[in-house]
DNA sequence: CGTTATGTTTCACT
DNA sequence: CAGTGAAACATAAC
């Protein structure tokens, strides 16, 4: 489930739980989930803490009391897991970390496509990824400058993390939804004031998404997430919603209401 | 059985 | 080298 909405609360979620304690084991199911050697997480884990969690889009770091940083991403459908007894690990618990107090640090996984790594710097990772500014903190200036040097769809482009870390597919139709701009839409034909349309979009998704705990029931009426499937009805014009492959992803939007230039 | 899923990485091509 | 698009990755659920 997770773009930047749902790893913000993640992220609150480990804060809330997992910070403090001393970790006595490290287990691991599936070692393709790991970057780096079972050794060095096993070596850089066991009798240390964790500190301090910092996401930047879908990545959440955690730092501890040793030489590494903690690097997660969840994937397409991945979730950490607080719990106490033995018998409740999650089905797909793929990675469990165990604390001195008994609990456990469940980190679910259903598909695989997440990962743990570890790193010594934060900056150098996001370099190394090719990551940019967390969409929250990125500047309307750097998201124009991105957008300059592309040429293709913008759906595609809102998309790349390389432009504003932490949108994804959904959020993405949904940005595009309340600028009124086709997925389609060609980057270098969008007006100055379309590229600010986007970008306040952007930010409105994201902090609404935050404020309701990513719980889609419960966003306004007007987000298209509620429609967001073939056939369904469009709030704003009572047509059609349309379902077509933008950059390889499946992607929503109203035919009459986005309209293309 | 075929299709689809809220993501990233890799690779070939321009 | 940089941007693009397609394919690959692994697996459950409908």
């Amino acid at each position: 489930m997770p773009e930047l909405p749902e790893v913000e609360g993640y992220k609150v979620y480990i804060d809330n739980t997992s910070l403090h304690k001393r970790i006595t084991a490290f287990e691991c199911r599936d070692v393709r989930l790991l970057k780096a050697s079972l050794a060095d997480f096993e070596k850089h884990l066991i009798n240390q803490e964790l500190t301090e969690t910092q996401r930047i889009g879908k990545y959440l770091f955690i730092k501890t009391s040793g030489q590494k940083i903690l690097v997660i991403h969840f994937g397409m459908t991945g979730r950490p897991n607080y719990y106490k007894e033995k018998e409740d690990r999650p089905k797909f618990g793929h990675i469990v970390l165990t604390f001195e107090n008994g609990f456990h640090f469940a980190f679910e996984n259903k598909r695989k496509f997440g990962w743990w790594d570890l790193t010594d710097s934060i900056a150098d990772y996001k370099v190394a990824r090719n990551l940019s500014d967390d969409a929250r903190d990125l500047t309307l200036e750097d998201f124009k400058a991105s957008l300059r040097k592309r040429k293709t769809f913008i759906k595609a482009v809102v998309m790349d993390q390389s432009v504003a870390a932490g949108v994804g597919n959904w959020m993405a139709d949904d940005i595009l939804y309340q600028s009124k701009i086709h997925p389609e839409q060609k980057v270098q034909d969008l007006s100055e004031k379309d590229i600010e349309t986007i970008f306040k979009a952007m930010r409105h998704v994201i902090e609404v998404a935050i404020e309701n705990d990513a719980h889609h029931p419960d966003f306004p009426e007007e987000f298209l997430i509620h429609n967001r499937k073939e056939g369904a009805t469009c709030f704003h014009t009572g047509t059609e919603i349309q379902k077509i492959k933008v950059g390889g992803r499946s992607t929503y939007f109203s035919p009459g209401w986005q309209i293309l230039k």
